[in-house]
DNA sequence: AATGAATGAGAATTCATTCAT
DNA sequence: AATGAATGAATTCTCATTCAT
């Protein structure tokens, strides 16, 4: 596979398989994938070398831009509660304005063509967040557990607020709110 | 009367499906399904009028199958918490034993081809959880939350910890004990 | 294949599959026809030995059944003009009457799986008027053809004539006179 | 640019079709025509979006051959008679010269899967002769019918015709001569 | 590098026919 | 004789990937 020119079309190619991914699910073919980012079929596979690794970056790309979208004005300074709550709502807001994105990780997270190394590298990227857990356990604000499992149920209890967020919109931000505190009571000391 | 149509079959195509989705993802063949259920390609298709079909049944079987086991000895007498931790770990233990069936429940609910129909059904048949869950919060034991919502909450954390005792089987005990106490934080007043 | 016993469901059958056959083509499963009979899928088998020997069989029917037609009331001692001017009406009447059954003999005739022994069959079937044709050659009425021509010629006629009447319904009486006049000058010496 | 599409690969599928549609009738797997036409079998999918479109293509292409074959040398001054005879010999030397594309045309036209509207625009390809017959009509040439109904009887006398050539060889020209005189008797005036 | 036609191994069904009941 | 479940070859169409242009 030669280096591929264009930076754009692999991008246009990683945001037309979103769209394509959450219309008609992971199988969606390649060729649909091409024509919406318009560039022709063949061309996919000079940016991704088949289809899985097409699926395997567009993870890491999806995972890493919602780690983005964590640390933009991250409260580093802040405390423990406040900078959780920071994770927390820039993760429910990427999720409610990309819901595109958040179906895809989703389907792409139980889907056994993501390798171990994939879900190992996105996992490294949030390390820092891992960090801070660790902190935390150490001045005993959070109760002692694996800091990836604090993760893990902060993940788990924030899309299952998105999810009702999206069927009772009305509701969204008592549940975004409620979520939150929920986490925080499941996870912290005191 | 020709050879009645047999229950044992149809409950071999199933069980296959379970055993064939988990190794291969939901897009194995239905020829494969068949071969490991010792029938021909065919008859499936007398069992299930299309894969799509196919899909959704195993889907409500393997739901009703894990209620099934939340209410087995369900301590129907004893106080909210008990109950709480009776489902809590009914779950759980389902889930470690059939690690199979549960993972192939997740890859189904985020699969395009479970109709709502299906999914309206299956909430259905855990809606005795949710009255246990509304007389609760009147007696003022859990915080005030759409019932589904709290159920949503113990499923996502409870797969969470299901996860990690998988990763860690030495402290799966831990995890199971701590996971339903996190749980129980999250949504209860106390 | 054991004699099967009740003659009605083999009519049955037949008019099944003419039903069948007319809306969905000569493909047509034989389990819909077996079902549109009332009858099970396998109860066709011992009435027919396989799906070829169903349709030359009901080829022969509605062929032996158009025959029958024009010889109802046939007017044996009326003239040669008169005689054939009764078979035209009734084919056309035995053709409008029962589109279905034109439309499957149609299909029959131009699909390979008619044999020709069955064609032949229903060819000795018209040898009457065959008959008349070649008597009314000798005196003189018609011209010198085979008589097969002339009957071939009168079917051709008559089926593009009814094609017309069925589009034109406003003018059928008029296509059914003039189709006939037409055909009498094209055979007919004077 | 990538290989265009070849105009000489779509007509070998289409003469490969009729090839095999004469021979097995028109159920005859698309996998056996690709092979004659030494293409993959997928190839043939790329020139027709599937089967319907490629019966519909090849009824338009065989119809619009017969037409071209009629209208070559076609005597435009020439009295109508004279016109009539020349579209007459045309069609039944066509017909004997293509026997296949004959028998394939016959299968099309009463097969379900032609559209209206490629019936619509076969026929309009002979519109020309239709007007023909109009002027006629005008001069009191031919007798008073809709144009359309005079050429379906020439259509179905020369298929007549065209049937007793070929089961009698030895009298095929005496067969090709009176047909046409018989046509012309059945529609003319005088 | 980009294109899109070509490929052929599947995939989900279908269906005539058989045969256990 | 009647039934309809079981069979598995056959069919149409799809799609990731290659490669000539």
């Amino acid at each position: 596979m030669a280096r591929p020119r264009s930076e754009d079309k692999r991008n246009a190619l990683l945001a037309a398989a979103t769209q394509v991914f959450a219309d008609d699910g992971i199988n969606a073919p390649t060729a649909r994938i091409a024509k919406a980012a318009g560039v022709a079929e063949g061309t996919l596979f000079t940016y991704f070398s088949n289809k899985d690794e097409l699926l395997n970056q567009l993870y890491l790309d999806l995972k890493s831009e919602l780690r983005g979208a964590m640390l933009t004005s991250y409260p580093r300074a802040a405390d423990v509660k406040q900078r959780a709550r920071h994770v927390w709502l820039a993760y429910i807001d990427w999720g409610v304005v990309n819901p595109h994105k958040r179906k895809v990780v989703a389907q792409l997270a139980v889907c056994d063509r993501i390798t171990a190394g994939s879900k190992a590298v996105s996992a490294g990227a949030f390390s820092e967040f891992n960090a801070m857990v660790e902190e935390s356990m150490a001045k005993g604000v959070l109760r002692d557990q694996p800091p990836a499992f604090v993760g893990a149920i902060l993940v788990a209890m924030a899309e299952t607020t998105m999810d009702f967020m999206g069927k009772e919109p009305a509701a969204a931000e008592r549940f975004r709110t409620a979520g939150f505190e929920a986490f925080w009571r499941a996870v912290a000391t005191s």
